[in-house]
DNA sequence: GACCAGGCACATC
DNA sequence: GATGTGCATGGT
């Protein structure tokens, strides 16, 4: 089989097995914006009450947000975790909206992908994941997204080599598949909910749906 | 009580 | 340039 072909494989084979993901879970793009941030090394869980609180609080819009200060916004997004960091990022990030673009995320429409991704990294607090991420699921960039997950499938599977790096990931899978957000969506979510559900760090992989793919190291290696 | 979660920046060698 | 560490809450 070629690259191509096992990964629509495997792509095939998460979609029958656990269906549409119905990704992004936010409804605005500044919501998913702001859920990529706070998702960071956090479970969604945590994140959807910070969220909530944000909702609530009536600030899940650029400008009411980027109003508040340090102490109003630090206690709305506690239970995200990592709360005092994850508030300077996102107020970086309103920031870099309000000097470069006057607050206004359909201005960003009008910016080139790889620009765009460049500008992005460029804010303290969003690395790749969070560039990518943002690219994808708020912008509607046909942009593959790399997570630890990915990197523990593939790794699993033989596609790569455990050290292979982030860009080097997103090549393997931007250069076989088709550049379309659709599908960079659900795989994307795909791979996150077989991670969460089978690939444990500890690897025990029950029922998994790639479990029978011709591999040595599904349930081996690390 | 240990381990994990949809990372990232910064220090240090 | 690789490797280590702090950041913090909540579920299993």
């Amino acid at each position: 089989m070629t690259m191509r072909q096992q990964l629509m494989d495997i792509y095939q084979r998460l979609f029958d097995a656990f269906g549409p993901q119905h990704w992004w879970p936010g409804q605005t793009r500044f919501e998913i914006i702001v859920g990529a941030i706070l998702t960071q090394n956090t479970s969604w869980t945590n994140v959807a009450r910070a969220i909530a609180n944000l909702q609530a609080a009536g600030c899940l819009e650029p400008d009411r947000l980027h109003a508040l200060d340090a102490a109003e916004l630090e206690p709305l997004i506690r239970p995200a975790g990592y709360f005092r960091l994850k508030a300077k990022r996102l107020r970086n990030f309103t920031q870099w909206l309000f000097d470069e673009y006057g607050g206004a995320l359909e201005t960003l429409d009008a910016v080139e992908t790889r620009r765009l991704r460049e500008e992005l990294l460029g804010i303290s607090g969003i690395g790749p994941e969070t560039a990518d991420s943002i690219l994808l699921y708020a912008m509607d960039r046909p942009v593959f997204v790399v997570d630890t997950y990915t990197a523990r499938v593939a790794v699993r599977h033989g596609l790569i080599e455990p050290d292979i790096n982030y860009e080097q990931l997103q090549y393997l899978f931007e250069s076989n598949l088709e550049p379309d957000v659709t599908l960079f969506n659900e795989y994307h979510a795909l791979l996150v909910r077989t991670g969460k559900d089978f690939c444990k760090p500890t690897p025990r992989c029950p029922a998994c749906p790639l479990n029978d793919l011709p591999h040595e190291i599904h349930i081996e290696s690390t």
